[in-house]
DNA sequence: GATGAATGAGTCTTCATTCAT
DNA sequence: AATGAATGAAGACTCATTCAT
């Protein structure tokens, strides 16, 4: 039989990766059999593994996946210049998780949690993560240092907290808004923006 | 054996559910198998079942046994009059999370981790901890007008937003510190500080 | 402490016994837990196994005494003299069978089915029941000669055949009623009665 | 493995509940454990589950397919024309029976007990049995009619007894054949014959 | 290349029985 | 004598993965 195209290939691959996403979304990572993701894919037990080695692979190529994905939109919002002030590229990076979010079966956020949960005990999903969010929260420290330099910090204060501050504001926004579900990333922003006091 | 006193019953309870925390956290909550908690207990198989119906009722409690841990450690924070400044009062919260978690054998942040996963598709589960975060938030909001009265926050500002992101740095701190593992409560507090500018 | 009377201890058995019967009709005697009939007793786990040595004995006492039960119940029809004829009989026993079955709590019907069906399998209460329905059968024998002398049956035909033939229509008449429930004692009786034909 | 064709399903299916027949005839409907169903059919466990969802539906399955086994067996000698006189009709059906027993491995006869055993707490098995054992008994009616109108029943006598009395004295054989033992057709058929007094 | 039937180790849970108090 | 907490050996069922066709 003649091979098959890297272009089918690849579609094939994105195919059951999106089976996976909707499946893990709908009942989280371990509740997720591979049969149903099989099913969701509309193909064999044997396509599937000859794609992916196992399930485990999949987990981290669908979580992989999820953060290049949001990468990608979160980009633009820190290429912005000149740049925003930080509660409004904070209210950015989160409307951007938030767009991502209402994508068609794909709730990010939800991924966002199974895969912070499942990266405490599998090490290359937390390496991957670790891989993502270190150079961000890098490109935070980067905005920081200009914001200081325009004086739209306290004086004294140092990049990195700032950077770690906002990242936290991100990250929490998410659960938060997994969790309670009644937060919007405006709210947040406007938050931000009120601690600035007089 | 005569019946059991209440006492021991209680201390029963809690060796079992300290046993759970320790599995829970060391392998998440779903690769955690019953047997384990139960050679971790030093127990039987029938008399851990004889304190909680399931494996499903152990992770409910054990989250929020946890909730309920963390409330205890906060509330505290929350009640210190005069009213900290709102960085610093957030730090405050996040070192008590900390300090929580440095407790021989649970890193409250990893079971928290653990829950909000869960909480996607457990409702029981999700239940307990809106009801754990939103008077929780409450509290803060309750804060923020304060801050307002007094003249630390921006004019115009409001407390709900307030609130929000302020819970959203705590949780953003606790995914951070957990997923990075670089974090401290201080660092946060100052960089939350630092947005506060000229 | 001083020992129990006999009186006591006969009455704790039987109170025992009866719990086992409303929990073994109610649920036959596999689903049915030792758990289940020690709280119908309303006795402690200790109580029970003291008057019993395991389910087993409890289940053969049970069957056991069923079938004594019967026995007095039937016994009165079989001493009839004159001797009825023998369709009278039959419909004679199956209504002390079908009384005794109303009996608060306990359907005799239902708990001979359960004891056929185990005595496959159970040595001791397959002996039992021998022991029971195989003098049953030679008392019916009996009469069985007495109605052939009286000329009340076909010339030529056997007394083994008879009994054989009207304990068949006893026992099926049990397995009717519990199976479809629509019987009466008389009906087949009357059915017997019609097979005596020109 | 390909698609296994329909023929090679059903021969599957087939095999697995002749070895459920023969475990549950050895052990009882309860003492047999999945696993001894599965050594039984030399199949592995998953095998044995994607043919049937459970062992209720085993149990189900293998009483459902022997009484339809008895009714092929039995309905030819309901149609047998002439019809034959009351004690030769049950007679032939109880050697149908008899003969159907004498399969390798299966006692019908004991099946059936722990089929009716069964049938106590559990519906659907008890419909099935009303779905047999109704039109069965129907069939025996409608004999019982043509009896009467060629003159083989006493006058005055209803059709639906005798019916009941024929089919009580079928199952009570089989009870008498499980339980006792030494019980033939042919005797119980004498024993009828014989009650048709002078 | 693809299929999907088969595998079998592993999971949660139950329950008859015991025995320290 | 009585209690009932504890035991632990099963039991039913699942599911990631393989491989014959």
């Amino acid at each position: 039989m003649p091979k098959i195209s890297d272009e089918r290939r690849a579609a094939r691959r994105l195919q059951i990766l999106e089976a996976a996403w909707r499946c893990f979304q709908r009942q989280g990572l371990h509740a997720t059999t591979m049969d149903d993701i099989i099913r969701e894919a509309g193909l064999s037990a044997g396509a599937v593994y000859s794609y992916f080695p196992g399930k485990e692979a999949l987990i981290l190529a669908a979580v992989t996946d999820s953060l290049g994905g949001i990468r990608d939109l979160v980009a633009p919002a820190l290429a912005t210049r000149p740049l925003p002030a930080p509660d409004v590229l904070a209210g950015r990076i989160m409307q951007a998780v938030a767009d991502f979010s209402t994508r068609e079966g794909y709730d990010l956020r939800r991924i966002a949690l199974l895969g912070w949960s499942e990266a405490q005990r599998n090490e290359p999903l937390r390496q991957t993560m670790r891989d993502f969010y270190l150079p961000f929260r890098d490109a935070l420290e980067a905005a920081a240092a200009q914001w200081q330099a325009s004086g739209q910090l306290r004086p004294g204060s140092a990049a990195p907290d700032v950077a770690r501050a906002i990242l936290a504001a991100v990250l929490g926004y998410v659960v938060q808004s997994a969790v309670l579900g009644d937060v919007e990333p405006e709210e947040i922003a406007r938050g931000i923006r009120a601690l600035g006091a007089a």
